[in-house]
DNA sequence: GATTAATTGCAAATCATTTGCATATTCGCC
DNA sequence: GGCGAATATGCAAATGATTTGCAATTAATC
């Protein structure tokens, strides 16, 4: 669960940090309103590399500062404008990462399935395996999901 | 939602279907009690091929056979056991199919999202990745979840 | 057939997520 | 700087999948 020091700071999904204002900038061009509550979670987002369920989310605000409802109601807004993605790591719980803009945040996880910590991946398989797949039987729009699952170094090490 | 039919009844997940009896071999194996709503569930798995729900399990079930918690329980069994493979399809909702003895049970899916129909993708990406990724973090015991979603050809078609 | 441990049914509990509705806010406009 | 309409929010209750407690049932053993 502890998050691990970034050795590659030039790994493209660890882009410069958009700025909040930057965020709130898409919101209204989508006419959305700028609210507490959507800053309070953008803010969040911005400080987590990895993908946060809504109620981690709801855990970093400051108490009060919003409704779980309400991060729920935002993730799906968020998420249909662009600006998060959602994963599931296949435990029941969504999760939801930030999309820079201009960023085609394509990316995976590697997830230890005993601490859950959690290493992105940024390489995927050959974009002609899911190409062939999709002609093959006449599909079309077609993208994937695909995490990795295995056991961390330390969870290795370590006689529970 | 229309099961498809298999063009090529040569594909290796199309392989014979196991006896109900090795099946239930199998749970004896095991030193667990070979039951009527085990031996109904794997009947109704036994003749479907693609992932079904614990809900689609309990229809296709004659009425009253076996409760849904049981259901549950046996799927959560039989996923220990290795006899079913649980799969995610992203809607929070648990499917598993039938992994058959000396099966290696290694496969994927494309699911249209409009109409939720399934095909069964026996190709992978090369396992090269899944071992330079698991060897560039340290992992061992790295596996993954794949699944391919799109548009079907009868969906494009339709002018819902 | 009797004994025992595993299994089941049923109802209630959990957990993530969604929703109804009355109230509160934001934003554009004057 | 305030007004009003449309949008968002809080809160509580609803939903849906899954799990669990417990007493009653049943399969496997002898």
């Amino acid at each position: 669960m502890k998050p691990k020091s970034h050795h590659h700071h030039h790994e493209h999904h660890h882009h410069e940090r958009e700025k909040l204002t930057d965020l709130t900038a898409r919101l209204r061009r989508s006419a959305r309103k700028i609210t507490g509550p959507r800053q309070a979670i953008l803010e969040v987002l911005r400080h987590h590399p990895h993908p946060l369920t809504n109620k981690e989310i709801f855990a970093e605000l400051p108490k009060g500062q919003c409704d779980l409802a309400t991060i729920y109601r935002s993730m799906h807004m968020l998420e249909t404008m662009g600006l998060v993605k959602r994963f599931d790591f296949g435990d029941g719980v969504a999760r939801f990462e930030l999309v820079g803009e201009g960023d085609q945040a394509h990316h995976h996880h590697l997830i230890c399935t005993k601490c859950a910590e959690v290493v992105e991946i940024d390489e995927c398989f050959q974009h002609e395996l899911e190409e062939s797949i999709a002609a093959r039987h006449g599909y079309k729009s077609v993208t994937h999901k695909l995490e990795f699952f295995g056991i961390c170094p330390e969870c290795q090490t370590r006689k529970d």
